[in-house]
DNA sequence: ACTATACATTGATGATTGTCAATATGATGT
DNA sequence: ACATCATATTGACAATCATCAATGTATAGT
């Protein structure tokens, strides 16, 4: 994954809502319904919220009958993760990683 | 960390160019005019940048006569990294953590 | 004193963002 | 057909952001 991918999930997770939606979203999967009683926004902020999530591809939605399903996406949840592991500070301190 | 600070990080890493710093610090310690030579950005636009990170604890910077001397503020970025493996995506797959 | 270097601040500009009210779409049940 | 529920879209607004040119402020070397 490359840095610019990376910048955009950082945007996404960079309002305090989106960052609750993920944690909701631990649980399993939920309807937008539900996301929205357990939150302090109005129904049409939160579909611009989970457009933000949807655009970086860390949720995706399913729509069944009227409701959406929406989930974590595991793969992209792990590449974004993988990607933050790999950031080490100041290796220079711990024998170094650069010449 | 609270969901606030970890917004306030993610906001700080949703930028491309600060994405870049972030890695260049990986190598150690490094001054303003080092930095601004490996990127595409003018002087006060890396200063701006530098604050942002900065300002959510990911950077450290100390003087050292004309320098400025930036390093990523390990601690910080461990608390950041812990926060983002504590998401685990879809549990009810796995055996569920919620009721 | 003078010059050069490293960095910060200010001011301006165009772009993006979070939010909501109003409205639209689409599916379900009667 | 009609009413209801879940969600999306539009339009508007204030706020924030990324960027740069110009300028200011130190510090170091001569």
């Amino acid at each position: 994954m490359d840095t610019n991918q990376i910048s955009l999930i950082c945007k996404a997770l960079s309002d305090p809502n989106r960052l609750q939606i993920i944690q909701l979203l631990t649980c399993g999967d939920q309807c937008g319904c539900d996301l929205l009683e357990r939150m302090q926004i109005t129904q049409p902020t939160l579909s611009h919220h989970m457009k933000a999530l949807e655009g970086c591809g860390l949720v995706s939605s399913v729509k069944k009958g009227k409701w959406n399903h929406y989930s974590l996406n595991r793969d992209q949840w792990t590449a974004f993760r993988d990607y933050i592991e790999s950031i080490r500070a100041a290796c220079k301190e711990e024998g170094g990683c650069c010449s």
